[in-house]
DNA sequence: CTTAATTCCGTACGGTGTACGAGAATAGAG
DNA sequence: CTCTATTCTCGTACACCGTACGGAATTAAG
């Protein structure tokens, strides 16, 4: 398995001494104390370090057999905060109204997920469960990824939360690396190496991500009518000022529809006809 | 320029009747009201609405000449708030820093704009400002178009910020429109109609945005060495578990070092590719 | 002058994530 | 049994957030 020295655990066992037992001046008291607040990349570039620590989220021993018994559980926790983003939006997931669903107090959730940040995680692998896969790659690498690609956008529309907690980076737990696995299978014939395969598996993803955000937004700008016509109001002005003419030929061409479906698959097929052109 | 009935702004002139006249039950008290408050689409998919006004934002008139005579400007404190952002990321922008930043009071920022998401259009808009074109499109529309992609590239590694501003629905602003302008000329020799070109520069733009935000993360992510040590013998030993021998072999990988650069012009040159391919 | 418009900004409110530490529950050691 | 170590539970508190409110200051128009 791993090495897993002591307890690895970031949640909060004990508290006198937290933790491993370690003394100041001890052996191994070196530069890797990890005792710093790792400072998240919450979703701005600047801050260093990385959010979550992978080994101690997603290894966690089942050992500790001692103590008072757990009242709930990382699922149910997982569970309720995937139920309030699903009805209403990711800005509904605070810890008060998860520990509120579960019938917890707010800080008992901390005995299940260090942080915030950390729950988020836990909510992105937990739906990702819901990404089966029925049957094994074809052998026509193409029509496999297409599905993977429309099965992801399927997926990131029942959960219209899930592009922006993807657009952090993000450690892949085991829901995650299941799918991930398929995916790595499906681009087996395509003759790239292992990790060019990884590699456009992540673009994938990340543009599918990125399409899908940008759907939601629109069709949740369709129900403020108001803000619309005003924008197209402005881009009107703008274009009949004289200076942007080709924003003024784009505003002004025929208007076919351009369906949502239709612009996701004419992307996709572009993202996978240049896969195969290496 | 455009109709501009009464004053259209969003900020918050005058008290006791809010801005344009108007009286409950004179003429065109249509459904658009628009006195609702818009709720926006903050970050997540859910909650209804879009974000921000085009017209009463960038169609702002310079007209009111009465009252008394602003201390500060849109200009200055977008400045400061882009300044905050490059240097502390954009966690660091609120409103009471950016305020102490211009030496204003917080509440004084709400002359300027309406609120916080109208702040953050305008600091995009603001560093849109440096993308400057030297030269018009050559006929080369591969070429001009990489190079398009290179310089949002660089602008956002320049703030790296922008890919999570981005992130949400933006209307755009003035240098945001002239970029565009330069986009969609570049694009007109692949014949593709008005709003086709207009599409592929959105999805261009979120492509970059999505690269380039994954490029910082893992650049901030090398900062912390302990969690990616942690996160690899993680992989390891999900790999060494036996149920996962794609990744294992895609670990296993000779190992070439994979630089931003190359991985990027790798995937741009795929999606360009595509574009040709209608 | 008065009056209306506009900016400035101190105060206050409801919300957030979470540090702290007291108390309850459980398991093993004596 | 008691004693002690360990673990979970959660009320309280704190710093910080965006911003509504409304009074005071400033300016122009009538």
């Amino acid at each position: 398995m791993v090495p897993a020295r002591g307890h690895p655990d970031g949640i909060r066992r004990g508290r006198p001494q937290d933790g491993c037992t370690r003394r100041p001046g001890g052996p191994e008291d070196q530069v890797q104390d990890d005792q710093v607040r790792g400072t998240t990349v919450s979703r701005d570039g600047r801050p260093d370090a990385a959010g979550v620590d992978a080994e101690q989220l997603w290894l966690r021993p089942a050992e500790p057999r001692r103590g008072r018994r757990p009242s709930f559980s990382r699922e149910a926790i997982t569970g309720a905060a995937v139920a309030l983003a699903d009805a209403e939006g990711l800005d509904a997931v605070t810890m008060r109204r998860v520990a509120a669903q579960v019938g917890a107090g707010v800080m008992s959730l901390y005995s299940y997920a260090p942080d915030k940040e950390t729950l988020l995680e836990l909510m992105v692998d937990h739906v990702s469960g819901e990404l089966v896969i029925k049957e094994p790659p074809s052998g026509d690498w193409r029509a496999d990824l297409r599905a993977v690609a429309h099965l992801q956008r399927a997926h990131m529309l029942r959960h219209p939360w899930l592009p922006a907690a993807l657009s952090t980076r993000r450690v892949p737990g085991p829901n995650t690396l299941a799918f991930l696995e398929h995916a790595l299978a499906v681009l087996r014939p395509t003759g790239l190496d292992g990790a060019a395969r990884l590699e456009v598996f992540a673009q994938l993803t990340a543009f599918v991500a990125g399409h899908v955000g940008h759907e939601i937004a629109q069709r949740a700008a369709v129900r403020s009518p108001g803000r619309v016509a005003a924008e197209a109001r402005y881009l009107a002005a703008v274009a009949a000022d004289g200076h942007h003419p080709e924003l003024a030929e784009a505003l002004a061409a025929p208007g076919r529809p351009l369906t949502p479906d239709a612009t996701f698959a004419r992307f996709l097929g572009r993202l996978i006809d240049g896969v195969g052109t290496d």
